[in-house]
DNA sequence: AATAGACTCAACCGCCATGGG
DNA sequence: GCCCATGGCGGTTGAGTCTAT
């Protein structure tokens, strides 16, 4: 307990470091009193000595009464690689897609998960592409919104897919050899690496990528990336 | 049991957008 | 139109905790 004392008080006045409890009872004290919101008159109106970014940062990542405590579930963390697959690092549009969940925490998450090695170039190029492409295709239609559960999800295939040939050409820059011999072995489908239907397990680029798993799920992934051409003709 | 490395997460920083004067 | 205050966002850091050796 002593430790919480240490937290710094910097030149300006405003305290910094770790929170204590007497600071987030006279937060919380606050906003119920006052609401959400005019953060910069925290310290005026309740004696809090922090600046109101932190008042902010504090109440929406740690103290607001509907937040979700613990572990991203596996249905949360589909949702997470969809949407990054989809928006890239906006990771606050993506927490609203996850109620209870704040964006530090899901930007927290996938860096832990999945940033072990950075999606290539390639890759992002490839998604920024497709959301042209959409917005051309849309002009009427405003910036992907958090779209609806249907149209985010055959949106997210048809991104799958033009990741999954742009992905499928860098394998075979990166992996020559043992690219050659899985298309050889068995995915002579026209179509080699994850697709839609794997998307949970292998959107995480980069660390996951697994030659194995590749070969292994080949068929399946073919299979799913027919199924979502369809959907998207009949979408279109 | 000790230790190093990996992991987690709260918090800060800097930048940008927006709105009011 | 410009300036300033404020809020929001994404990137980064660092201390604490966990795990493997």
């Amino acid at each position: 307990m002593e430790r919480y004392f240490e937290a710094v008080t910097v030149e300006d006045g405003w305290r910094k470091g770790p929170w204590i409890p007497q600071e987030d009872k006279l937060l919380i004290e606050h906003v119920n009193l006052h609401g959400e919101g005019r953060w910069n008159s925290v310290s005026e109106l309740s004696g809090l000595r922090r600046s109101g970014k932190s008042c902010r940062l504090r109440w929406v990542n740690y103290l607001r009464p509907d937040l979700k405590k613990g572990k991203i579930t596996p249905e949360e963390e589909n949702v997470i690689l969809e949407l990054h697959a989809l928006w890239g690092n906006r990771w606050s549009t993506i927490a609203r897609s996850l109620p209870g969940r704040t964006d530090n925490e899901i930007k927290n998450y996938w860096r832990t998960h999945f940033k072990k090695s950075k999606p290539s170039k390639n890759i992002e190029k490839a998604r920024a592409r497709f959301l042209r492409q959409q917005q051309q295709q849309h002009q009427a239609v405003p910036p992907p919104p958090p779209p609806q559960d249907d149209m985010r999800t055959i949106m997210n295939q048809v991104a799958q897919i033009t990741l999954a040939q742009e992905m499928q050409q860098e394998m075979a820059y990166m992996y020559p050899l043992p690219y050659a011999l899985q298309q050889q072995g068995g995915a002579s489908h026209g179509c080699v690496v994850d697709g839609p239907a794997a998307a949970a397990e292998d959107a995480s680029w980069g660390s996951l990528w697994n030659l194995d798993d590749v070969h292994h799920d080949a068929e399946r992934v073919c299979r799913g990336c027919l199924q979502v051409q369809d959907q998207v003709l009949t979408f279109y």
